[in-house]
DNA sequence: CGGGGATTTGACACATATCAAGAGCGGTGG
DNA sequence: CCACCGCTCTTGATATGTGTCAAATCCCCG
């Protein structure tokens, strides 16, 4: 911790106005919205807490952001100040390199946080791009910082929040580390449904929001690879896939697909269990 | 969230006793220990903690425990009550797929914080195994939550540690996503030789407290792979390897390593740039 | 309707995995 | 003290999955 850092942490916190880099870059909402109002509630960070906080709530987010396709949230280098909870729409986070390579970190859709990996260098370390029109609430950290003092559970659900990132980045890891081209992509398949699930959509239909290049550069694939493991599950029907619009047939295929190696492809038994 | 965490955020947190676990496992230092007079404050979590939250710090953590080489300290599945701070020695944390497929997902050393990543789950999910006999700090989970309230600083801190937890992970990430076998070898000694200088010891002369195969198990690579890279980094000069015994001759020589495709490995220019 | 990026597909190259054998090292017990 | 055993590590030969390069097609969008 650097010795200006120590000195915040002790000084008085004021509620901080608008930052001003956001109402440089325009588009901020013309009201003021609240998590207590909000749809997004139950999946969002103040998920899981209760009517006696809602008025405090109201005091997380002060504004929201809208990007169009392309804009980027925050970039690597800008200063940290807020995080920020996806409303509506995509966004990639890319991290890059000194040498000019770059990764996507992750994908974000509605409910899900940005920006935490700023808390720490006190500066954000990827990019964040929105890849379709978005819209994003801004949460001035300062203000988790002292509504987490009185609200117990605020505290307690951001840590959940940060932790879940962590895990994610573990499965990620793991992914990276361990599995071939056609699992991963079944992995990321499966991933994007159960989280389209969980939001209301369908499970089995829906368009993908990223190019194939960007499929591969969070999966460490070459976007030719992706686009032959697309054609194989629906080669094998296991999906139905056409550019960016794509179809789930078979989930238990596609979780056979996971957790084998590619001599195992061919020796699965008819009834769908993996070999021993 | 579930019910019952939901439930569990709101309830009155008791300064809670020893986790049973720990109790039963043995090995509970018999004097309690105290952050403030820890030779690794500085380095640990309660860094940047200033005199005024000192006597708060020493609740912070209750008891230290010992593992010998080989035992674990969690594993997967396992309750989360507790942090751990590495007080002594070194771990190593495993996260397994269900098809038993697993990857080592960090390597952790005196100051630094494990299990974060039981915080959302309210359960471990990975293992973590001392590689060397060892001692570590066990905060409860609870504890955090509670000195965090009064202690603005160390709540801060907290996110802090979380958010580095985060970045270090995006690392990895581009390392296995992006890096061929010989960059993510040289991007991790580079990395271990910072980590002990920042700890007083060699930088340049270490001990593998690894075997291979778990490096390997990092890096994503097969133990075979790993091998012939430390060969291969002696061959050039760049290293000096004895099975465990590790000394870097050529730190510039290993940063060039890093960042480079192959087919530019020899093109390396006499100056130590790289050709653009 | 045209243009340019995105996608697909093929042929080939290459990095790393796999398989295999042997050497080195450390601990154990006679 | 030495012999043995098991584990780790090294090294070689070969296999293979994915990257690379290239060309054609598709499709979105102006």
């Amino acid at each position: 911790m650097t010795a200006t850092a120590a000195l915040q942490a002790f000084a008085p916190v004021p509620m901080p106005a608008i930052p001003v880099r956001d109402v440089a870059r325009g588009n901020i909402a013309k009201f003021p919205t609240h998590c207590s109002s909000c749809g997004l509630r139950e999946s969002c960070l103040p998920c899981g807490l209760s009517g006696q906080d809602v008025d405090h709530l109201n005091e997380l987010v002060y504004t929201r952001r809208r990007l169009k396709r392309g804009e980027s949230l925050y970039r690597a280098g800008d200063e940290f100040s807020s995080l920020y909870a996806v409303r509506s729409g995509f966004f990639k986070t890319v991290q890059t390199l000194e040498d000019g390579r770059d990764q996507v970190t992750g994908f974000h859709m509605a409910g899900e946080i940005m920006g935490m990996d700023g808390i720490g260098p006190e500066t954000h370390i990827c990019n964040s791009v929105a890849l379709e029109d978005s819209e994003v609430c801004v949460i001035p950290y300062s203000r988790i910082e002292n509504l987490g003092r009185d609200m117990h559970a605020l505290r307690h659900q951001f840590h959940k929040v940060m932790s879940r990132e962590i895990v994610r980045e573990h499965g990620v890891m793991l992914l990276l580390g361990t599995m071939r081209a056609e699992e991963r992509l079944a992995t990321f398949l499966l991933n994007l449904s159960q989280r389209f699930t969980a939001r209301g959509y369908s499970p089995s239909e829906f368009n993908l929001r990223m190019t194939r290049e960007e499929i591969g550069s969070y999966l460490g694939l070459k976007l030719e690879t992706v686009s032959r493991a697309f054609s194989k599950f629906q080669e094998d029907g296991l999906i139905s896939v056409q550019q960016k619009h794509v179809q789930i047939l078979d989930v238990a295929g596609l979780k056979r697909c996971m957790g084998q190696k590619s001599d195992e492809a061919s020796r699965v038994s008819g009834n769908g269990m993996k070999i021993a």
